[in-house]
DNA sequence: TCATTATTTCAGTATTGACAGAAATTATAT
DNA sequence: ATATAATTTCTGTCAATACTGAAATAATGA
C-alpha cells in the first residue's frame, strides 16, 4: 500500500510523539496507520506499508490489542486477521488515558500510600512527611477527577473542556 | 548523605515514572532528591547521594534548568552552586504541563495546521482528511483548555478538579 | 599571576530496548 | 492426514541513548 504524502507524514509524526511520551515508534506508527486509513488492515498490509518486519507487528499489535486500542476483526473470504482502530480521536484518547492511570497513576497512589502506611514513614522528617502526603494527594486527585470525566460522554467532555477557565466564574 | 529508607523508596519510584514518561530517569531522580529533601544541595552531593557520575549531573541538572523545574540558589560562604527546585507539587504539576505543552503539542497543533494548509492535503479522500481535521481540533481544544486552565491560582485549580464531574450539572 | 576548586564538555563505553529473521506453532483447506 | 498459509515466539543483532571518566574550561582565592 502506497500512501499518500500527508498521510505518511501524520504516521511519522505520530511515530515521534510516541517515543516522546515513552510509546515505542512501530507502535505509535501502527496505531496511526490504522487511524488514518480507517479500514482493516492484515499484518502483511501493516508491514509493507510502514517497512518493518513482520515479526515486529506482530508484537506490536499485540501490545495495542492489550492497550484496547486496536481490535481484530474478520474479513469476509480472508482468513487473515485484519485490524482495526476506532476512528473517533475522542474515544481513542479516552483509552489511553483509562490505560494509563490503570498502569502508572493508580500504581503510584498505591505506592505512596503503602509507604504513607509503613513505620519507615515515620523515620522522616516533618516536612518530607508533608511532601509526600501532598504528593500522594495530587496524584489521588488528577486521578479521581480524570476518571470522573471519562465517565462523561464525549459530547459533555467535548463541552467541559471547551468551558476552559471560564469554570471559574462558577466556582463563585 | 544518606537518605532515609522512605525517601530513596520515593525517589526510586519517581525514576520509575519518568521513564514511562520519556523523561530519564537520572533527571528524574535528581528532582525528586531535591523535591523530596527540600533544601539546596550542591552537585556533589547530588552525586554521591545517587551514586551516579558527576558529569551526569551536571547535564542533567542543566535540563532541568531548561524545565524551568530546577534554579541555581546561591549559598552565603559557599562557592559551589546549589540547586533548588519548588517544593509545591502543584506548581510543579504546573511547569511540566506548560513545558510540555510548548515542546510537544504546540508544535503538533501547527504541524497538523500545516498539513491542512499544503497541496498534499487536497490528494487524501475526504474521510482521512476529516480525521486528520478532528485530530487537529482535539489538539487544540485540549491545548486551550490546559493554557486556561494553567492560568488559574493553584487554590482554583484545586476546586476545579475537586469538582470533577459535577461540573456536568452546570452544563445543564 | 598562579594554584586550587568547581563545572562543563566531549569522546568513548555500557545499557537498554527496538527490531529482524529464523524457527516453532497454530489454523485452515484440500 | 498432509500441505500450505498465517501468526507468534524467541534469540541474536543493532541502534539509540544514558552514562562514565578524562580533559578542557571557568571561576575563585591567595
Amino acid at each position: 500500500m502506497k500512501l499518500n504524502p500527508a498521510t505518511e507524514k501524520f504516521i511519522l509524526h505520530w511515530g515521534e510523539m510516541g517515543s516522546q511520551w515513552g510509546v515505542n515508534r512501530t507502535m505509535s506508527q501502527i496505531h496511526a496507520l490504522l487511524y488514518i486509513i480507517g479500514k482493516p488492515l492484515n499484518a502483511e498490509e501493516i508491514t509493507d506499508t510502514l517497512g518493518v518486519a513482520r515479526s515486529n507487528v506482530s508484537t506490536s499489535i499485540k501490545e495495542l490489542q492489550n492497550w484496547g486500542l486496536v481490535q481484530k476483526v474478520s474479513i469476509l473470504g480472508d482468513r487473515r486477521d485484519h485490524f482495526t482502530t476506532n476512528t473517533d480521536v475522542w474515544e481513542l484518547a479516552r483509552i489511553i488515558v483509562v490505560e494509563r492511570q490503570k498502569r502508572e497513576l493508580d500504581p503510584t497512589v498505591k505506592f505512596l500510600q503503602d509507604l504513607m502506611d509503613s513505620p519507615e514513614f515515620e523515620q522522616e522528617n516533618s516536612d518530607v512527611k508533608a511532601r509526600i502526603r501532598e504528593t500522594q494527594e495530587f496524584v489521588e486527585t488528577v486521578t479521581t477527577w480524570s476518571s470522573e470525566m471519562l465517565r462523561l460522554p464525549t459530547s459533555a467532555l467535548k463541552k467541559v473542556l471547551k468551558l476552559g477557565a471560564s469554570i471559574k466564574k462558577v466556582l463563585r
